[in-house]
DNA sequence: CTGTAAAAGTCAAGTGTGTTGACCTATAAT
DNA sequence: ATTATAGGTCAACACACTTGACTTTTACAG
Protein backbone atom coordinates (compact mmCIF):
# COMPACT_ATOMS: atom_id res chain seq x y z
CA UNK A 1 0.00 0.00 0.00
CA UNK A 2 3.20 2.28 -0.03
CA UNK A 3 3.35 2.65 -3.68
CA UNK A 4 -0.05 3.92 -5.10
CA UNK A 5 1.02 7.16 -6.23
CA UNK A 6 4.44 7.12 -7.49
CA UNK A 7 3.60 4.27 -9.85
CA UNK A 8 6.41 5.55 -12.53
CA UNK A 9 7.85 3.28 -14.99
CA UNK A 10 10.89 2.47 -14.02
CA UNK A 11 12.78 2.38 -17.14
CA UNK A 12 10.94 6.41 -17.26
CA UNK A 13 12.52 6.59 -13.64
CA UNK A 14 16.32 5.70 -14.68
CA UNK A 15 16.24 8.01 -17.55
CA UNK A 16 15.23 11.02 -15.36
CA UNK A 17 17.59 9.73 -12.59
CA UNK A 18 20.06 10.05 -15.49
CA UNK A 19 18.98 13.40 -16.12
CA UNK A 20 19.76 14.47 -12.24
CA UNK A 21 23.23 13.16 -12.53
CA UNK A 22 23.60 15.04 -15.65
CA UNK A 23 22.08 18.50 -13.71
CA UNK A 24 24.89 17.76 -11.16
CA UNK A 25 27.88 16.49 -12.90
CA UNK A 26 27.60 19.40 -15.26
CA UNK A 27 27.64 22.25 -12.85
CA UNK A 28 30.17 20.92 -11.08
CA UNK A 29 32.26 20.55 -14.18
CA UNK A 30 31.35 23.95 -15.40
CA UNK A 31 32.41 26.27 -12.35
CA UNK A 32 35.28 23.89 -12.21
CA UNK A 33 37.41 26.18 -14.81
CA UNK A 34 36.86 29.34 -13.36
CA UNK A 35 37.49 28.38 -10.01
CA UNK A 36 40.91 28.10 -10.63
CA UNK A 37 41.55 31.23 -12.14
CA UNK A 38 39.99 33.10 -8.88
CA UNK A 39 42.07 30.68 -6.57
CA UNK A 40 45.36 32.41 -8.22
CA UNK A 41 43.53 36.31 -7.58
CA UNK A 42 42.71 35.47 -3.82
CA UNK A 43 39.36 35.45 -5.13
CA UNK A 44 36.00 33.03 -4.68
CA UNK A 45 32.86 32.19 -6.51
CA UNK A 46 31.18 34.98 -5.94
CA UNK A 47 33.33 37.13 -6.71
CA UNK A 48 32.74 35.67 -10.32
CA UNK A 49 29.35 36.16 -9.67
CA UNK A 50 29.14 40.15 -9.30
CA UNK A 51 31.69 40.37 -11.77
CA UNK A 52 29.44 38.74 -14.32
CA UNK A 53 26.40 40.52 -13.41
CA UNK A 54 27.91 43.84 -13.02
CA UNK A 55 29.62 43.62 -16.26
CA UNK A 56 26.27 42.08 -18.05
CA UNK A 57 24.33 45.14 -16.78
CA UNK A 58 27.00 48.38 -16.33
CA UNK A 59 25.19 50.99 -13.72
CA UNK A 60 23.57 48.51 -11.99
CA UNK A 61 22.43 49.61 -8.64
CA UNK A 62 23.34 47.70 -5.31
CA UNK A 63 19.82 46.33 -4.82
CA UNK A 64 19.54 45.54 -8.14
CA UNK A 65 22.26 43.60 -7.99
CA UNK A 66 21.13 41.72 -4.74
CA UNK A 67 17.61 41.02 -6.50
CA UNK A 68 19.33 39.17 -9.26
CA UNK A 69 22.33 37.01 -6.92
CA UNK A 70 19.05 36.46 -4.81
CA UNK A 71 21.37 36.89 -1.42
CA UNK A 72 21.59 39.70 1.63
CA UNK A 73 23.21 42.58 1.88
CA UNK A 74 25.38 41.94 4.41
CA UNK A 75 26.86 38.64 1.95
CA UNK A 76 27.32 41.18 -1.14
CA UNK A 77 28.86 43.67 1.02
CA UNK A 78 32.20 42.19 2.15
CA UNK A 79 33.33 40.81 -1.57
CA UNK A 80 31.73 43.79 -3.35
CA UNK A 81 33.99 46.03 -1.11
CA UNK A 82 36.66 43.66 -1.40
CA UNK A 83 36.45 43.93 -5.35
CA UNK A 84 36.29 48.11 -5.21
CA UNK A 85 39.44 48.10 -3.24
CA UNK A 86 40.80 45.75 -5.58
CA UNK A 87 40.30 48.54 -8.73
CA UNK A 88 37.86 45.73 -10.05
CA UNK A 89 34.69 47.92 -9.70
CA UNK A 90 33.71 50.61 -9.81
CA UNK A 91 31.22 52.71 -7.69
CA UNK A 92 30.02 56.59 -7.99
CA UNK A 93 26.54 58.08 -7.03
CA UNK A 94 23.68 58.14 -9.59
CA UNK A 95 23.11 61.76 -11.55
CA UNK A 96 18.91 61.20 -10.63
CA UNK A 97 19.37 59.95 -6.97
CA UNK A 98 22.42 60.02 -5.15
CA UNK A 99 21.65 57.26 -2.89
CA UNK A 100 22.03 54.87 -5.13
CA UNK A 101 25.27 53.67 -6.29
CA UNK A 102 26.01 52.74 -9.97
CA UNK A 103 28.51 50.08 -10.53
CA UNK A 104 30.48 49.19 -12.93
CA UNK A 105 33.64 47.53 -14.12
CA UNK A 106 37.16 48.92 -14.28
CA UNK A 107 39.07 48.24 -17.52
CA UNK A 108 40.77 45.61 -15.35
CA UNK A 109 37.84 44.14 -13.35
CA UNK A 110 36.25 44.08 -17.43
CA UNK A 111 39.61 41.86 -18.30
CA UNK A 112 39.47 39.51 -15.52
CA UNK A 113 35.69 38.63 -16.03
CA UNK A 114 36.23 38.18 -19.84
CA UNK A 115 38.88 35.39 -18.63
CA UNK A 116 37.26 34.05 -16.15
CA UNK A 117 33.33 33.87 -18.37
CA UNK A 118 35.74 33.30 -21.78
CA UNK A 119 36.49 29.98 -20.54
CA UNK A 120 32.56 28.92 -19.80
CA UNK A 121 32.09 30.97 -23.09
CA UNK A 122 34.82 28.93 -25.38
CA UNK A 123 33.90 25.44 -23.57
CA UNK A 124 29.82 26.26 -24.64
CA UNK A 125 30.67 27.20 -27.75
CA UNK A 126 32.77 23.63 -28.37
CA UNK A 127 30.19 21.71 -26.61
CA UNK A 128 27.31 23.61 -29.22
CA UNK A 129 29.95 23.33 -32.33
CA UNK A 130 29.88 19.74 -31.09
CA UNK A 131 26.69 18.96 -30.44
CA UNK A 132 24.87 20.92 -33.64
CA UNK A 133 22.65 23.44 -33.64
CA UNK A 134 19.27 22.03 -32.94
CA UNK A 135 20.86 20.93 -29.73
CA UNK A 136 22.01 24.35 -28.28
CA UNK A 137 18.50 25.63 -29.28
CA UNK A 138 16.42 22.89 -27.76
CA UNK A 139 18.91 23.12 -24.97
CA UNK A 140 18.19 26.59 -24.19
CA UNK A 141 14.96 25.91 -24.22
CA UNK A 142 14.64 23.01 -21.98
CA UNK A 143 16.72 25.16 -19.54
CA UNK A 144 14.97 28.02 -19.91
CA UNK A 145 11.80 25.74 -18.95
CA UNK A 146 13.88 24.76 -15.79
CA UNK A 147 14.65 27.94 -14.76
CA UNK A 148 11.22 29.22 -14.97
CA UNK A 149 10.54 32.77 -13.98
CA UNK A 150 13.94 34.82 -12.75
CA UNK A 151 14.02 38.10 -11.64
CA UNK A 152 17.17 39.17 -13.99
CA UNK A 153 17.14 36.69 -17.10
CA UNK A 154 16.46 38.19 -20.21
CA UNK A 155 13.04 35.98 -20.97
CA UNK A 156 14.71 34.89 -24.20
CA UNK A 157 12.80 33.47 -26.99
CA UNK B 1 46.61 45.58 -28.98
CA UNK B 2 44.60 43.97 -26.39
CA UNK B 3 42.14 42.11 -28.16
CA UNK B 4 43.44 40.45 -30.38
CA UNK B 5 42.87 36.47 -29.43
CA UNK B 6 39.37 37.26 -28.37
CA UNK B 7 37.41 38.41 -31.19
CA UNK B 8 34.26 37.01 -30.92
CA UNK B 9 31.26 37.80 -32.63
CA UNK B 10 29.65 40.26 -30.49
CA UNK B 11 25.95 38.68 -31.24
CA UNK B 12 27.77 35.03 -30.15
CA UNK B 13 28.91 36.44 -27.43
CA UNK B 14 25.09 37.36 -25.73
CA UNK B 15 23.72 33.83 -26.92
CA UNK B 16 26.70 32.47 -25.22
CA UNK B 17 26.27 34.77 -22.18
CA UNK B 18 22.56 33.58 -22.17
CA UNK B 19 23.93 30.18 -21.73
CA UNK B 20 26.06 30.97 -19.13
CA UNK B 21 23.29 32.57 -16.86
CA UNK B 22 20.75 29.61 -17.74
CA UNK B 23 23.31 26.97 -16.32
CA UNK B 24 22.98 29.54 -13.20
CA UNK B 25 19.87 30.04 -12.91
CA UNK B 26 18.77 26.19 -13.87
CA UNK B 27 21.12 24.79 -11.42
CA UNK B 28 19.32 27.76 -8.34
CA UNK B 29 15.72 26.68 -9.65
CA UNK B 30 16.29 23.09 -9.43
CA UNK B 31 18.27 22.26 -6.03
CA UNK B 32 15.29 25.07 -4.07
CA UNK B 33 12.55 22.29 -4.16
CA UNK B 34 14.33 19.30 -2.18
CA UNK B 35 15.62 22.14 -0.31
CA UNK B 36 12.46 23.22 1.33
CA UNK B 37 11.86 19.49 2.43
CA UNK B 38 15.21 18.90 3.62
CA UNK B 39 14.65 21.84 6.11
CA UNK B 40 12.14 20.38 7.42
CA UNK B 41 13.73 17.56 9.03
CA UNK B 42 16.90 19.10 9.68
CA UNK B 43 18.43 18.28 6.99
CA UNK B 44 20.98 19.87 3.88
CA UNK B 45 22.04 19.58 0.79
CA UNK B 46 24.92 17.18 1.09
CA UNK B 47 22.35 15.01 2.72
CA UNK B 48 20.43 14.56 -0.45
CA UNK B 49 23.57 14.08 -2.55
CA UNK B 50 24.58 11.15 0.31
CA UNK B 51 21.02 9.89 0.03
CA UNK B 52 21.15 10.01 -3.79
CA UNK B 53 23.85 8.16 -4.52
CA UNK B 54 23.54 5.63 -1.66
CA UNK B 55 20.19 5.03 -2.84
CA UNK B 56 21.49 4.25 -6.89
CA UNK B 57 24.38 2.18 -5.77
CA UNK B 58 23.31 0.04 -2.97
CA UNK B 59 26.03 -1.56 -1.12
CA UNK B 60 28.82 1.25 -2.00
CA UNK B 61 31.67 1.74 0.26
CA UNK B 62 32.56 5.04 1.75
CA UNK B 63 35.39 5.42 -0.59
CA UNK B 64 33.43 4.68 -3.62
CA UNK B 65 30.66 7.41 -2.07
CA UNK B 66 33.76 9.65 -1.67
CA UNK B 67 35.30 9.44 -5.04
CA UNK B 68 31.42 10.12 -6.74
CA UNK B 69 31.15 13.38 -4.27
CA UNK B 70 34.51 14.63 -4.91
CA UNK B 71 34.64 15.44 -1.50
CA UNK B 72 37.04 15.08 1.96
CA UNK B 73 36.69 11.86 4.10
CA UNK B 74 35.68 14.32 6.74
CA UNK B 75 33.25 16.28 4.95
CA UNK B 76 31.51 13.17 4.53
CA UNK B 77 31.91 11.99 8.31
CA UNK B 78 29.61 13.85 10.13
CA UNK B 79 26.35 14.07 7.68
CA UNK B 80 26.73 10.19 7.16
CA UNK B 81 27.07 9.73 10.58
CA UNK B 82 23.47 12.08 11.48
CA UNK B 83 22.17 9.61 8.68
CA UNK B 84 22.75 6.39 10.33
CA UNK B 85 22.09 7.76 13.48
CA UNK B 86 18.21 9.17 12.16
CA UNK B 87 18.38 5.45 10.80
CA UNK B 88 17.82 6.33 6.95
CA UNK B 89 21.37 4.77 6.04
CA UNK B 90 22.19 1.35 6.78
CA UNK B 91 25.76 0.20 7.15
CA UNK B 92 27.68 -2.88 7.68
CA UNK B 93 30.77 -4.61 7.33
CA UNK B 94 31.49 -6.37 3.91
CA UNK B 95 31.24 -9.89 3.56
CA UNK B 96 34.49 -10.47 1.61
CA UNK B 97 36.60 -7.52 3.22
CA UNK B 98 35.00 -6.32 6.46
CA UNK B 99 37.15 -3.43 6.42
CA UNK B 100 34.78 -1.90 3.98
CA UNK B 101 31.08 -1.03 5.26
CA UNK B 102 28.61 -1.56 2.87
CA UNK B 103 26.14 1.17 2.89
CA UNK B 104 22.13 0.99 1.98
CA UNK B 105 19.12 3.28 2.30
CA UNK B 106 16.84 1.95 5.04
CA UNK B 107 13.17 2.18 3.86
CA UNK B 108 12.45 5.44 5.99
CA UNK B 109 15.60 6.31 4.16
CA UNK B 110 14.24 5.23 0.47
CA UNK B 111 11.28 7.44 1.51
CA UNK B 112 12.96 10.14 2.15
CA UNK B 113 14.96 10.01 -1.02
CA UNK B 114 12.21 9.31 -3.24
CA UNK B 115 10.69 12.71 -1.43
CA UNK B 116 13.40 14.96 -2.81
CA UNK B 117 14.86 13.30 -5.67
CA UNK B 118 10.92 12.48 -6.98
CA UNK B 119 10.21 16.23 -6.67
CA UNK B 120 13.20 16.81 -9.53
CA UNK B 121 12.23 13.66 -11.58
CA UNK B 122 8.52 15.18 -11.75
CA UNK B 123 9.92 18.33 -12.57
CA UNK B 124 12.05 17.17 -15.76
CA UNK B 125 9.84 14.93 -16.51
CA UNK B 126 7.04 18.24 -16.90
CA UNK B 127 10.22 20.02 -18.73
CA UNK B 128 10.97 17.26 -21.12
CA UNK B 129 7.15 16.46 -21.93
CA UNK B 130 6.66 20.35 -22.64
CA UNK B 131 10.00 20.46 -24.72
CA UNK B 132 8.86 17.50 -26.91
CA UNK B 133 11.47 14.09 -27.17
CA UNK B 134 14.36 15.47 -29.53
CA UNK B 135 14.67 18.21 -26.82
CA UNK B 136 15.16 15.59 -24.39
CA UNK B 137 17.64 13.61 -26.03
CA UNK B 138 19.43 16.20 -27.45
CA UNK B 139 19.57 18.49 -23.60
CA UNK B 140 21.38 14.91 -22.34
CA UNK B 141 23.71 15.12 -24.97
CA UNK B 142 24.64 18.48 -24.91
CA UNK B 143 24.73 18.21 -20.76
CA UNK B 144 26.92 15.02 -21.10
CA UNK B 145 29.31 17.14 -23.22
CA UNK B 146 29.59 19.73 -20.66
CA UNK B 147 30.04 17.46 -17.40
CA UNK B 148 32.96 15.23 -19.45
CA UNK B 149 34.57 11.80 -17.91
CA UNK B 150 32.87 12.27 -14.63
CA UNK B 151 33.51 8.83 -12.42
CA UNK B 152 30.74 7.77 -10.65
CA UNK B 153 28.30 9.16 -13.64
CA UNK B 154 26.89 5.89 -16.36
CA UNK B 155 28.25 6.92 -19.18
CA UNK B 156 25.17 7.19 -20.98
CA UNK B 157 24.38 6.31 -24.82
C1' DC C 1 10.70 72.31 7.54
C1' DT C 2 9.97 67.97 9.38
C1' DG C 3 9.07 63.26 9.63
C1' DT C 4 9.35 59.04 7.16
C1' DA C 5 11.22 56.01 3.93
C1' DA C 6 14.62 54.22 0.84
C1' DA C 7 19.55 53.00 -0.52
C1' DA C 8 23.61 51.73 1.12
C1' DG C 9 27.07 50.33 4.49
C1' DT C 10 28.61 48.02 8.66
C1' DC C 11 29.11 45.12 13.07
C1' DA C 12 28.10 40.94 15.50
C1' DA C 13 26.77 36.28 16.19
C1' DG C 14 25.56 32.06 14.34
C1' DT C 15 25.21 28.11 10.77
C1' DG C 16 26.54 25.06 7.09
C1' DT C 17 29.94 23.13 4.25
C1' DG C 18 34.03 22.49 3.07
C1' DT C 19 39.33 22.14 3.75
C1' DT C 20 44.17 19.99 5.90
C1' DG C 21 46.62 17.75 9.27
C1' DA C 22 47.05 14.41 12.70
C1' DC C 23 45.90 10.37 14.78
C1' DC C 24 43.29 6.03 15.89
C1' DT C 25 41.31 1.13 15.12
C1' DA C 26 40.33 -2.92 12.50
C1' DT C 27 41.37 -5.79 8.85
C1' DA C 28 44.01 -7.51 4.84
C1' DA C 29 47.99 -8.63 2.31
C1' DT C 30 52.97 -9.62 1.90
C1' DA D 1 55.74 -9.11 11.80
C1' DT D 2 55.30 -5.25 8.86
C1' DT D 3 52.95 -2.43 5.91
C1' DA D 4 48.85 -0.92 3.43
C1' DT D 5 43.96 -0.05 3.14
C1' DA D 6 39.19 1.26 4.83
C1' DG D 7 37.17 3.70 7.90
C1' DG D 8 36.39 7.02 11.80
C1' DT D 9 37.32 11.04 14.57
C1' DC D 10 39.27 15.50 16.59
C1' DA D 11 40.98 20.15 15.94
C1' DA D 12 41.70 24.35 13.52
C1' DC D 13 40.53 26.99 9.93
C1' DA D 14 38.19 29.33 5.63
C1' DC D 15 34.28 30.86 3.24
C1' DA D 16 29.56 31.89 2.05
C1' DC D 17 25.75 32.52 3.82
C1' DT D 18 22.01 33.97 7.42
C1' DT D 19 19.29 37.38 10.83
C1' DG D 20 19.24 41.28 13.75
C1' DA D 21 20.51 45.78 14.90
C1' DC D 22 22.20 50.06 13.79
C1' DT D 23 24.12 54.26 11.08
C1' DT D 24 24.52 57.71 7.33
C1' DT D 25 22.97 59.97 3.37
C1' DT D 26 19.47 61.39 0.46
C1' DA D 27 14.66 61.77 -1.32
C1' DC D 28 10.06 62.77 -0.79
C1' DA D 29 5.50 63.93 1.07
C1' DG D 30 3.02 66.42 4.54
Amino acid sequence: MANKVNSIDPLRESELNAALELMHFAYRSFTAGPDRILEGRGLQRVHHRILYFVGRHPGISVNGLLAILAVSKQALNAPLRQLQEMRLVDSRSAAGDRRVRELRLTHEGAQLEASLSGLQRREMDKVFHDAGEPAEHLWRDVMARIAGDVPGLGNLE
